[in-house]
DNA sequence: TAAACACTTGCACATTTGTTCAAATGTATA
DNA sequence: TATACATTTGAACAAATGTGCAAGTGTTTA
């Protein structure tokens, strides 16, 4: 006898089967879908995506990138570290100071086309 | 006689003028920015992440969408709110459905620029 | 008109997140 | 070695966020 699900409404019809198969396949690979989801985050929060967009131009010490964001030093510090973590920035040492710069030249692409998306709502 | 402003150590001191001076430029515009994160922000997040890329290959009504995700409608919908009003997806009503789907080109390319960035990190 | 259905919305709640302060680390210089 | 400096880190806190339930809206169909 088969196990009866009682139906909640709407989850158990579908209604364009072909197409949802192919949304379930673009998402299957879940692990990816987080992954994605985790750099867009990164890009989501002004202080991080300032320090993104400071860094396009040229690599900068921690104490500039504070200096042109006008932010606390220490914010932004926590901020580099998730970039760093995420490998969106990497930084080399020179004597105390710490230069970070972008690690990625997509970030730099994903960023551009953001913006033409702005641009084109108004 | 000048008002001495005590240097809380760094923000004051600028190493590099010249790049400082061009990372400010890149974030002048302030509303812009909050605007592009606001974009990645929405990206950002696994359950409206799926919803973008399950409408990337066809529009799908609400119950379908959260069959292909294997979410709950109701968090489907309030997901979908916040990318309607962010425009990023748009919709049409026929009968009692409601079918969605992508409000902006550059949504695409944005996602698969970050797939891109993800593929060559692993 | 009533019932079924697709979807939305308000509420409540736990979780996550960004910021600041103060202390810690590590490097250069006196 | 002691001091100054650049940066990182931990702790604490308020604010924002995502989710699910239950109730609400609006549309179709019996």
């Amino acid at each position: 006898m088969r196990k009866e699900k009682k139906a909640p409404v709407c989850e158990i019809e579908i209604v364009d089967e072909k197409n949802v198969a192919l949304a379930k396949k673009k998402i299957a690979d879940t692990e990816q879908v987080f992954e994605m989801a985790e750099i867009f985050k990164l890009l989501g929060e002004p202080t991080r995506l300032k320090i993104v967009l400071s860094l396009i131009n040229s690599e900068l010490c921690v104490c500039d990138l504070a200096g042109a964001m006008d932010a606390n030093i220490s914010t932004v510090s926590h901020q580099l570290r998730l970039l760093r973590n995420a490998r969106l920035v990497k930084y080399r040492k020179e004597g105390k100071m710490i230069f970070y710069s972008l690690d990625d030249e997509h970030i730099n692409k994903i960023v551009n086309e953001a913006l033409n998306h702005y641009k084109e709502h108004r």
